[in-house]
DNA sequence: ATGAAAGCGCTAACAT
DNA sequence: ATGTTAGCGCTTTCAT
């Protein structure tokens, strides 16, 4: 069971190794007889025959690995998803992806950017738990990168987040097209690409809809449960039939509320969140409407963005000068219908 | 900005390649002057100098890497701290952990073999979703493993799972030492380690009290949030003053259920759950008494594991015929006390 | 079409 | 105490 080389193989095949390496390869660069090449596969499969990646990576000099930073994500029910869509496209071309969880510590991260650095890994996603505008490391200078969910603003980095005005449209839409014209918004109060883009989603939506602004609809709160149930009664003292909610955990704590003020959904109001959290939304009672963020297409764009990336500096050989700036890549926000609209 | 490597370092060193190398891996069993090491070290910085993973591990035969492989824990909730334990203990130990989700599709997971193996991991953990007996694929034999939250009933290979006795038992503790004397337990419908050991644990605690197991208690669902919803008639239908839940889901259910009927929780009756599913259980009204599985220590138990293993295999030089059995490691499940039990 | 051989960057005997 | 050197397993010119 001792470990089987390429030498072994290639003896086994009666042939040298340089042959060996190519047909296991499938090098098409070098025109060998299919013959040889089946002789050869069939040594290294009886043989039981491994790739030796380290070996391989030492002398192409790259190693199929892509790194993947977070800072909590995967400890997150958003997490995994991401880090799958990284996964299954890293998968699709041959890499590896290799995720780290630096729970936000800047000494993590520093260590974490150290062993990947060892690693020889191709490049690094870099991904953050909130959307949201940040300072890249310096580390991310020494090899290729890319942001996900959250941006330099300098744009010296390529970036994918979520499309949350388009989110927000979205979300406001779906009441709209159920005959809504009042509709509140409950919207985070801190500041950030999602309560920002949010709200201007909102605005946009009601314009589309040719219906004024009434800044008197938007209720801030927290963006949490108990933002939601504090909420609830400043909406009910508008004249609003409809809500959207910042995001599923303050629709939940809405419900709540209106439960105890003895109010139904949604015959007697109608609810969308954000977020689609499953893990919440779907099991509400009624299950609620709400819009999605594209966590798995976050994770796929930012390895495909990266691996991009990597193949146009292996182009121009002029080193680390690129310095053309950035646009974010947005990704929609999808619409999950589910039973807390009810239409007018 | 090119790579730098040890040659470099040493030549900037004045001194020879292998002494730069063991002045850079502060290598002990070579006395070499402090003045030495500490010129090499400079010059490393310096020279902005990393060591390359894949050389050192093409050297020394191993790579610093551990796979882990789950099916799905990543994308679940469930998933991120049994990934985080494994990936802080990995760290602790200098390793570094190569995470693979394959969804359970058997063709996904052949191929991680295959990359894992390529990449020369010194060994890999597999880790189930929910905790079952299963039969460990076949390659597994090929490199030192561990099994996480699930378990070979042949015992071939280190298990670790959580008590499931040991946390039924607790948490029908948390009941009975509020005082409840008649407790109901909805328990999962389909049988599994969870459900016959959370049983178990409740018989025994309830015989620690003295008091008779009484069938007629326990009502099955299923373990979801449909299940707890539908259980909260035949409990009440029983003289039980509080439930244990097979899980913080059925509670949820349940919570709803008993709303419905006009009943408070912990007033009318007391809840425990089970999971401690945060995004659920710390978030109900009330917030619910619960007993967590201990995922964080799963993972770390697991690598520890693991290393131990790594460590014996390279003592006997006898190959593979360990053919020795394990038994499973049990990790405790740990009370998590919130406002959904009434102290009587 | 295939073989020989020079590395890739590092470690670890073995010398000195 | 430190330098020399032979690999680790594979890729890839360059010959043949």
């Amino acid at each position: 069971m001792a470990k089987v080389t390429l030498q072994d193989v290639a003896k086994a095949a009666g042939v040298s190794i340089a042959t060996a390496s190519w047909a296991v390869n499938d090098n098409r660069n070098v025109r060998i007889p299919e013959s040889t090449r089946r002789k050869v596969r069939k040594a290294a499969d009886s043989l039981g025959y491994h790739h030796n990646a380290l070996a391989r990576g030492l002398a192409r000099g790259c190693s199929d690995i892509i790194g993947f930073i977070s800072d909590g994500v995967a400890t997150s029910p958003f997490a995994g998803q991401v880090i799958q869509g990284a996964q299954d496209e890293a998968w699709r071309n041959g890499k590896i992806l290799l995720v780290v969880n630096t729970n936000g510590k800047k000494d993590v991260e520093r260590k974490t950017f150290a062993f990947m650095l060892e690693h020889q890994v191709e490049g690094v996603i870099y991904s953050k738990w909130v959307h949201e505008s940040i300072t890249p490391p310096s580390e991310l200078d020494k090899v290729p990168a890319v942001l996900v969910n959250c941006y330099d603003e300098r744009g010296r980095f390529p970036a994918v987040v979520p499309n949350e005005v388009q989110g927000g449209a979205t979300a406001t839409r779906l009441l709209l097209e159920a005959g809504h014209r009042r509709i509140a918004f409950v919207n985070a109060i801190t500041p950030s690409p999602a309560s920002l883009g949010r709200l201007e989603g909102y605005k946009a939506a009601l314009a589309a809809f040719g219906i004024d602004f009434d800044s008197s609809l938007v209720v801030p709160a927290n963006a949490d449960q108990e933002g939601g149930y504090g909420a609830a009664e400043k909406v009910m003292a508008t004249d609003a039939t409809a809500v959207f909610c910042h995001n599923d955990r303050t629709a939940l704590g809405l419900y709540d509320a209106l439960r105890e003020l003895g109010k139904r959904v949604p015959d007697d109001i109608s609810v969308v969140g954000f977020d689609n959290q499953e893990m919440i939304s779907a099991h509400m009672h009624p299950a609620l409407t709400t819009v999605g963020l594209p966590q798995y297409e976050l994770g796929v764009m930012g390895v495909r963005t990266l691996l991009r990336q990597c193949g146009r500096n292996e182009d121009d050989g002029d080193e680390h000068v690129v310095t053309r700036t950035f646009e974010p890549i947005f990704v929609q926000c999808p619409a999950v219908s589910r039973d807390s609209v009810k239409r007018l």
